[in-house]
RNA sequence: CGGGACGUAGCGCAGCCUGGUUAGCGCACUUGACUGGGGGUCAAGGGGUCGGAGGUUCAAAUCCUCUCGUCCCGACCA
């Protein structure tokens, strides 16, 4: 039992600042709201990137960079829009010592300076599709702030597409949600419920918003990732038209979508335990630690490290470079180079000790299970894998099945005010009612329709207005 | 932005109510010894503008005002 980090039973919220403080993931800046993230949080998001932007570019995608710095009016060109970000906007007005004749404002999100440049570039139907993405930061001024999960500056990145037809642009949306799905569950091991998002969440300026919904170890809900098909507004607003085939002008038809260091926030509160961070092997940086450990240091430095660097190598050669990491603290306790590695959340430690070397062995140590077995050195480099595959299936799984164990059903409104007064979760409804409604079971119960999930076609009665023909929604808490 | 709690060494805290020696404790850190397979033992050390600014007073960590920040609960959001 990890003495620096609160039990998760007992104090949900300082649990997660503590395991984030342990694993050395991030820190608070001098500035309200903003966070640092340290090397270990940062080669996390490194991580998470590379698997997001080879998915991206495999559907051809490209990257580019467009500036931190908006014209206010930009903003104000969709109405929508407008209403939604400005409230959380920074605004530079000085710059170079004098004020500035046009306010700039610090990218809430791309959408306005991005469609002001592609109703330059766009002018017939051979310029489209354009799919263009960018990672960067965004700056949102936050009221409340939590580390990774809510902070005014957050890094993150924005897809932009433009297209000919709806059509096609509706399949980019929803083909761009499939793959932050797809990512979230297999390599982050984040079991997602992906939905389309009711009225009162939808993007400001979106026809429609799509979002990736997972459950964190509290059955609070945390939105992992959005899709937007933002129809022909941004368009319109913008004039991003071009000649179709018979000459006529139209209107194009854009999408955007994202993914942020929020879902450092989900790994965090989806695997983690008492003990500190889990980080699931295929996106860890560090997958495997290596742990020689005697009290004699001429056994150290003449048999358990030359053995310890060859496992590495032999390793890094099979999971990439980097991946596997000799802990050479001989100036800590062996205790203590535990709960260290530990609270980093490596998946899988490996330790070398006399008794090992003598039996030519290793003792391994799952961090998500605490399993120790021994792993024979001619073996090692195909159980190694093997077993970092099982624990990334283990804690898929075993978030999976937490989330089944805490989604239930509502029929009526009774039914659904019992859940919520009691520990919650996920809750399914049918539910044909509107903004109205929503606000009137948040303000009763906490919780808000968090998604209608595809992929769930039936209908049923509204369990809130009673209306026959209403859609499937999940209800939930959320952060 | 409303309600609550808090800010004293790197971290966690005591002291404040009732102002008065040189501001203390635990952990961490440094050095040494004994140790060493799940957060050791002993010894000797280093480290503080008591969040900041004003004020009251002979005297402020302590009382008053303002301010900044953090955490929790709400409203708003990736």
């Amino acid at each position: 039992m990890a003495r620096n980090i609160a039990s998760r039973e007992k104090d949900y919220s300082q649990w997660y600042l503590d395991v984030i403080k342990a694993a050395e993931l991030a820190d608070y800046a001098p500035v309200r709201g903003c966070m640092i993230i340290r090397p270990d949080g940062y080669a996390l998001w490194e991580s998470i990137q590379k698997h997001f932007d080879e998915a991206f570019k495999d559907t051809g995608h490209v990257n580019a960079y467009f500036p931190l710095l908006i014209p206010i009016s930009f903003l104000e060109k969709e109405a929508e829009h407008v209403e939604g970000f400005a409230p959380e906007c920074a605004v530079v007005t000085h710059a170079g010592g004098e004020e500035l004749e046009e306010p700039l404002v610090i990218r809430p999100t791309s959408e306005t300076v991005i469609g002001h440049m592609y109703s330059k570039w766009v002018q017939s139907w051979r310029d489209l599709p354009i799919l263009i993405n960018q990672w960067c930061n965004v700056m949102r001024w936050e009221k409340r702030s939590r580390l990774f999960l809510r902070t005014s500056e957050f890094l993150w990145q924005e897809g932009h597409t433009a297209h000919a037809t709806r059509e096609e642009a509706v399949e980019e949306t929803l083909k761009m949600l499939d793959i932050y799905r797809d990512i979230m569950e297999n390599i982050l091991a984040l079991p997602v419920l992906a939905g389309e998002k009711s009225e009162g969440e939808r993007f400001p300026g979106a026809d429609n918003t799509y979002a990736c919904e997972t459950m964190m170890s509290d059955r609070k809900a945390l939105q992992a990732g959005t899709s937007h098909f933002l129809g022909q507004n941004f368009a319109k607003a913008f004039d991003i038209s071009f000649q179709n085939r018979d000459g006529e002008l139209e209107h194009a038809w854009t999408t955007s979508w994202g993914v942020s260091t929020r879902l450092i926030g989900a790994i965090v509160m989806t695997h983690s335990d008492d003990d500190g961070l889990v980080i699931p092997p295929r996106v860890a940086p560090v997958k495997v630690v290596v742990l020689p450990i005697s009290p004699d240091r001429d056994l150290v430095d003449s048999k358990l490290m030359p053995k310890s660097s060859e496992i590495a190598e032999t390793l890094n050669a099979i999971l990439g470079k980097r991946s596997v990491k000799v802990d050479t603290r001989f100036h800590m306790r062996p205790g203590d180079r535990f709960f260290a590695n530990i609270q980093k959340g490596i998946p899988l430690r490996l330790e070398l000790g006399e008794k090992e070397y003598q039996r030519e062995v290793f003792q391994a140590v799952r961090r998500d299970n605490g399993e120790r077995f021994d792993i024979p050195w001619d073996q090692a480099a195909v159980k190694v894998p093997e077993i970092l595959e099982d624990i990334q299936h283990n804690l898929y799984n075993r978030a999976l099945e937490f989330r089944k164990q805490n989604t239930f059903k509502a029929g009526n409104f009774e039914e659904f005010k019992d859940i919520f007064a009691g520990k919650g979760g996920f809750v399914e409804a049918f539910f044909a009612g509107g903004k109205e409604e929503e606000k009137l079971i948040k303000e009763e119960t906490g919780a808000t329709v968090r998604c209608f999930p595809l992929e769930r076609e039936e209908t049923g009665t509204c369990f809130f207005t009673g209306k026959p023909g209403a859609k499937l929604a999940v209800f939930a808490k959320s952060y």
